[in-house]
DNA sequence: CGGCATTTTGAGAAGCATCAACTATTGTGG
DNA sequence: CCACAATAGTTGATGCTTCTCAAAATGCCG
């Protein structure tokens, strides 16, 4: 059950850890606690379910989906590590999204009941860290949708996921892409072909090279470029 | 300086008063200060400055809007009564948005370190309601943006707005609309000219009954139907 | 009442969705 | 380890919706 203490976790310095001493975060420990690794598919929480914990992903990739009463889902969101996952429980104590493991992954999960005792920890700031940064995702996101050209939606997603590696420590220009090309372009507000013939082009004009489950940017400033203004 | 005290505050009831008793009410105001009406165009705070604050609408309406490098703006909100402001801010302690009051309003603020105070007065869980809230109305507008059809994400706006006009205690029917066409047109990710048509089409199918600042619903049940299903 | 900003309406063009067929990849069982 | 089946992704042609550009009309403020 209990993966490797957080003080050997390369997801540390981001998350809710992220300045704490050695000895702080042993205390950390006694709220926050690590689950066992997920295979791809499983689900962390299912909407409906009451929602008791937040989650903060240690390893891996989940995504985030919601299901319309006509039974279509929407991807709302992909998670890595050190993202916060489950904050829409808070609002009656029940998930309305559902998040699934996109690969071999883990995530630390703490009780919404033990946040007055993170706070004493020296965790709180982080925490609202994390409340920030999903906040400034999620508006990025919306900007990114706003926008009609199909070319502008991906290359804005790009920028923003290698800004988001860069933050773990990792790469800004090798991107891992867990997800699927479905779930992408619904998460993008595309259909699947057009999200296809959007990388076809990209790739064929120098701009990235992809394969199934990476995207290497080649020419970032060129792909900032387009994300900026392609539109209007 | 100061407004009327929490206990005649209409809002009082959905915001982080929510749940205090009489006197829990006294304290409250000791760490959450209500701001001097604010007239059309003030801003609550811009992009840049930092963050120290964290903000809820007391009374009328707010926009949040970013500003690409491009100079170009996207509206990323609008917010009413009993809805926190400024959250984006916690991520490093500086805004990456502009708030800007639509009507004459008001908003109560309390000082980012004041969060635990908050929580022994017993406004913590008011508080995370009020983030859980707000990311479910994110992932409403994901949900809504990602539709491609243009009459889908004006019914989708209206039937959230409807929504959130109730949880005030207001009609779910009679909608305000503080916002320009403009400013809604760039929200929902389309132009203002299609907007206009949506909103005569509706219009004149008997939908919905527009004026410039006030929309009022007419067939609630058909609206939902077209924000659920006209798209795939 | 007049001027200005906002909104509505119109015609044409570009882009994406849709439908359909094809190709590649993954995973499974022999 | 290979073959095959199922899944995932690519490519192509067509029609519809929205964007764009342009002009008129409405409502608002002084």
């Amino acid at each position: 059950m209990e993966s490797p203490p957080c003080q050997v976790c390369p997801t540390h310095r981001v998350c809710l850890a992220a300045g704490l001493e050695h000895r702080a975060l042993t205390a950390l420990a006694e709220c926050v606690l690590s689950g066992a690794p997920m295979s791809r598919g499983e689900y962390v929480y299912r909407a409906g379910e009451p929602a008791e914990h937040c989650f903060v992903v240690r390893s891996g990739a989940y995504k985030t989906i919601v299901e319309s009463a006509n039974g279509d889902v929407h991807v709302i969101g992909f998670h890595f590590p050190g993202e916060l996952l489950g904050l829409e429980g808070l609002a009656d104590g029940v998930h309305r999204e559902s998040a699934v493991a996109l690969e071999t992954s883990t995530a630390c999960r703490f009780a919404v009941d033990d946040v007055p005792e993170l706070w004493s920890m020296g965790s709180g700031r982080s925490l609202m860290r994390l409340v920030g940064r999903r906040e400034q995702q999620n508006a990025l996101h919306q900007l990114n949708l706003s926008r009609t050209a199909a070319d502008a939606r991906v290359a804005g997603f790009l920028v923003g996921l290698g800004r988001r590696m860069q933050r773990l420590g990792c790469s800004g220009t090798s991107l891992p892409m867990p997800m699927s090309r479905t779930d992408l372009a619904n998460h993008l507000g595309m259909t699947l072909e057009c999200l296809s013939r959007v990388i076809g082009r990209f790739g064929r004009s120098g701009l990235i090279a992809a394969s199934r489950s990476r995207i290497v940017v080649e020419e970032p400033e060129q792909l900032a470029a387009l994300a900026a203004h392609l539109d209007r």
